[in-house]
DNA sequence: TATCTCGCAA
DNA sequence: AACACTGCGAGATA
């Protein structure tokens, strides 16, 4: 399992070179490499691949004046990529926690440990014992285990350390890390008792294990990052690869040989160095070295990639051990290395248990989870967290334990204290706290219950300027009335806005005229100072109508008592052939340009006319197919017309002219049929047109359980124009829906909704809609409701383009 | 502070 | 009348 260490980032500027000078269809990512710009060389066990980018970019003195910022691309391709990351080394850490539970490898393990009898018996102490005492024998086993492991492993490879996007050079080495090819390999050096930190923490829980030791195997993983810059800039040139360095070199520069000593790492690196290595452009030639020397020192490091958690069965907690870098035990926050620690960083930790169940256990190593550790996570990103939940749900245990629940419990316990930040910055994005400096325009804070202050720059002290902190959770979303009209809300009596901001002006203002020198503002309103809105019922038949002469149906409460809407264009025909009043109903708005013009969906008429307009719209449908019938018709007729005439022309042709040809007189069809058609011969009526008639004769919409968009969402079927629902509470029970979720269709298809009038017939029933009298639709308390259904299903699978959603639990988990 | 991105708008 | 797929500002970022 190679692991990646270095990529290079072919897309922003280097210092050196002006990019804008290359021609641009050479940047194409797509671009091939050339067979002759790939070179890989197997060498033993070592593979190193060069891959010699296929752009020679032009040298200029001129330099970049600005950094430009990442583009949008270059920004997914990033994010993709941490998430590529991110599932590999899970997966990666994955299987060699499985490979952990092998007993040959085990019993190997253990062999290479002087383990006396009373330790082996004193780490599964007698359950008889009393709670303190047992946990006391189980905790000095281990510590005890873990002095002898540290002085037994010896580190003398390369394990995972923390990657870095780069600039050109287009070279990545794979021949500095410790690989495994399979089981068996990772089996046979167990013998040797030396390896990579990281193996040397995998064999650790191997002997844990083996003795009887609950044991999980903890990663934390160290996928490329997705933010621009992650932490401290590493200076490009100077930190490129993080190359194996070979004893040879090892030695020269250093002087002396790896201690064991965890307060005083060997090799401090400067600015991206690493001390795992250094910038080595030369990737074939120290690969040959590096196997003549297998026997090399490799600095032990600061902080671990892998590490263990013993489960303290007495207590029912897991202990964090790493054995291979502070040799630190129960002290879960010496893990984690400096923020700009450019070998490793803490974002994801995951930890394995032997059944392949895998819990992400970040919060029990990060400081200060929620002020920065967060921000280096897919959660940050948009539908992240419903993303990483996916990555991890084959992990998950079905039936969590009460083990599981006390430590979710104690993350939470992490969460309170970890407390406030002490810097405003931290405070941007924070889950838990919020500044009202960072709020946006349409979010106050109400009620505005304070829990801390802050100063600038650390300083609590200076009481001038202080700031005080809120709770995210008081953080609510404020709308204009206008705003909340179209969510079919409308302000209580009497209510103040809570706020008031600046008015995105129309198009039709005039320019530099008084009316825009005033700074017009509005008042906007949080949901709990507004109500549904109750539309004015139907009067005699006749139905309300706006300004604009028309009604406003954003939400199915929105049609007024004893009406329908008649969701059709033939609507208003249907009404106005009958003589019914009607109001036409404007269900959205759609742009074009800077003019809005609405959506009109149909029309609203009183509910008792509901059936004689479900008569007209059918007499109408049953008009215009048969207006196309006839059309198709005369269309039909009139080619065969052509047809027929074209034969007799050819016919007379060869009559008239070559009498004295041989062979058949009567003219093959095949040689002047008209194009593209074959004539069906025994159906004289079925014509032979291509049929680029509208399919749907008639516009009444049906439900078409195969096409309903799942959440039942308010969309104008069909009508793809931007307007429509986007509203929806079926949560609520009030939707606005076109149809009703698939499971209704079966059950309820002979009988009309409760909600509709009485005696509605059947095929009509997506066309007729009256309000819901009981339950109205309520604005979802979140920001924005749209999200919520609008985007749900678009990006199913973990990377981006493959839809392979599976629901079924592995095996293994059992 | 300059520049890009994105959501909004009868 | 037909045409037109906008422009603008807030927010984010370097």
């Amino acid at each position: 399992m190679p692991k990646l260490q270095t990529v290079e980032d072919d897309s922003e500027d280097s210092d050196d070179f002006e990019w804008e000078d290359v021609e641009v269809d050479q940047f194409d990512d797509d671009t091939p490499l050339l067979p002759s710009e790939r070179k890989m060389d197997f060498d033993g066990d070592s593979i190193s691949i060069t891959l010699s980018g296929p752009i020679v970019p032009i040298p200029s003195s001129k330099r970049r004046a600005a950094r430009k910022p990442m583009s949008k691309v270059e920004k997914t391709r990033r994010l993709e990529a941490h998430k590529a990351h991110v599932l590999c080394l899970l997966y990666h850490s994955f299987i060699r926690n499985s490979w952990c539970n092998d007993d040959l490898l085990q019993k190997t393990v253990r062999k290479g440990i002087p383990l006396t009898a009373k330790l082996v018996t004193h780490l599964v102490p007698d359950p008889s014992a009393i709670q303190l005492q047992r946990s006391k024998f189980f905790k000095e086993s281990l510590k005890q285990i873990l002095e002898l492991w540290r002085s037994a492993f010896s580190i003398t490879e390369y394990g995972i350390s923390r990657p870095h996007w780069r600039d050109p050079p287009r070279t990545f080495g794979l021949n500095d890390v410790e690989a495994f090819l399979d089981l068996e390999d990772f089996r046979s050096k167990a013998k040797q008792m030396s390896g990579s930190a990281d193996y040397g923490a995998q064999l650790f829980c191997a002997l844990l294990r083996g003795m009887g030791v609950e044991t999980r195997l903890v990663c934390s993983l160290q996928p490329l990052p997705f933010a621009a810059t992650s932490t401290t800039p590493v200076k490009p040139p100077s930190v490129i690869t993080i190359y194996a360095v070979d004893s040879d070199e090892e030695m020269d520069n250093n002087g002396n040989h790896e201690q064991d000593s965890p307060s005083a790492p060997r090799r401090i690196s400067r600015l991206g160095g690493g001390r795992r290595g250094r910038q080595n452009a030369t990737v074939a030639s120290s690969a040959s070295k590096i196997v003549t020397n297998r026997r090399r020192s490799v600095a032990r490091p600061r902080h671990p990639v892998f590490w263990v958690e013993a489960f303290d069965e007495a207590y029912q907690t897991w202990i964090p051990i790493d054995p291979m870098a502070l040799g630190n035990m129960g002290k879960p926050f010496s893990l984690e290395p400096a923020q700009n620690d450019p070998d490793n960083t803490l974002s994801y930790v995951i930890a394995f248990e032997e059944n392949g169940v895998a819990r992400d256990v970040t919060r029990r190593y990060a400081k200060t989870y929620n002020a920065k550790t967060r921000k280096l996570r897919v959660e940050v990103t948009e539908r992240g967290i419903e993303w990483f939940k996916k990555a991890m749900r084959i992990f998950r245990r079905k039936n969590p334990l009460d083990r599981d629940q006390l430590e979710d419990a104690a993350f939470i316990q992490r969460d309170i204290s970890e407390g406030m930040p002490r810097n405003i910055e931290d405070f941007k994005g924070h889950p838990i706290y919020v500044l009202e400096r960072h709020l946006y325009r349409d979010q106050v804070i109400h009620p505005k219950r304070e829990v801390g202050k802050v100063g600038q720059n650390n300083k609590v002290g200076n009481s001038s300027n202080l700031e005080p902190v809120y709770r995210r959770q008081d953080v609510q979303t404020v709308k204009t009335a206008e705003k909340w009209f179209r969510l079919g809300r409308k302000l209580k009596e009497g209510e103040m806005p809570l706020k008031q901001i600046k008015a995105r002006r129309g198009n039709d203002v005039p320019p530099d005229d008084e009316a825009a020198m005033a700074e017009p503002s509005v008042g906007v309103f949080a949901q709990f100072q507004t109500e549904v809105y109750v539309p004015p019922p139907v009067k005699d038949g006749r139905i309300f109508k706006n300004v604009f002469g028309n009604i406003d149906v954003y939400v199915r409460s929105m049609i007024p008592a004893g009406a329908v809407l008649v969701r059709s264009q033939y609507g208003k025909q249907a009404a106005r052939l009958l003589g019914v009043d009607y109001a036409e109903a404007v269900t959205g708005f759609k742009f074009k340009g800077r003019h809005g013009t609405a959506v009109i969906a149909g029309v609203v008429v009183a509910a008792e006319y509901r059936d004689a307009i479900a008569a007209v719209l059918e007499g109408l449908a049953y008009m215009r197919e048969t207006e196309l019938e006839k059309a198709r018709l005369s269309r039909v007729l009139a080619l065969w017309r052509k047809f027929v005439i074209g034969l007799r022309i050819i016919e007379r042709v060869k009559e008239n002219d070559v009498p004295s040809r041989p062979g058949p007189s009567k003219p093959t069809i095949k040689q002047r049929e008209p194009p593209a058609q074959e004539v069906d011969q025994g159906d004289g009526g079925g014509g032979f047109i291509m049929d680029d008639e509208p399919d749907h004769p008639h516009d009444v919409e049906m439900a078409e359980p195969d096409t309903e968009p799942e959440g039942g969402g308010f969309m104008v079927n069909e009508h793809d124009d931007g307007g429509g629902f986007i509203l929806d509470n079926q949560v609520e029970g009030g939707g606005f829906m076109i149809g009703d979720p698939p499971e209704d269709e079966g059950v309820k298809r002979d009988e009309p909704p409760e909600h509709n009038h009485q005696n509605i017939p059947e095929p009509t029933r997506d066309t007729f809609q009256t309000q819901q009298e009981t339950r109205a639709p309520s604005v979802p308390k979140s920001v924005e409701p749209p999200k919520e259904l609008s985007d749900h299903d678009d990006n199913d699978s973990l990377l981006s383009h493959d839809p392979n959603e599976d629901e079924e639990e592995p095996d293994w988990l059992d």
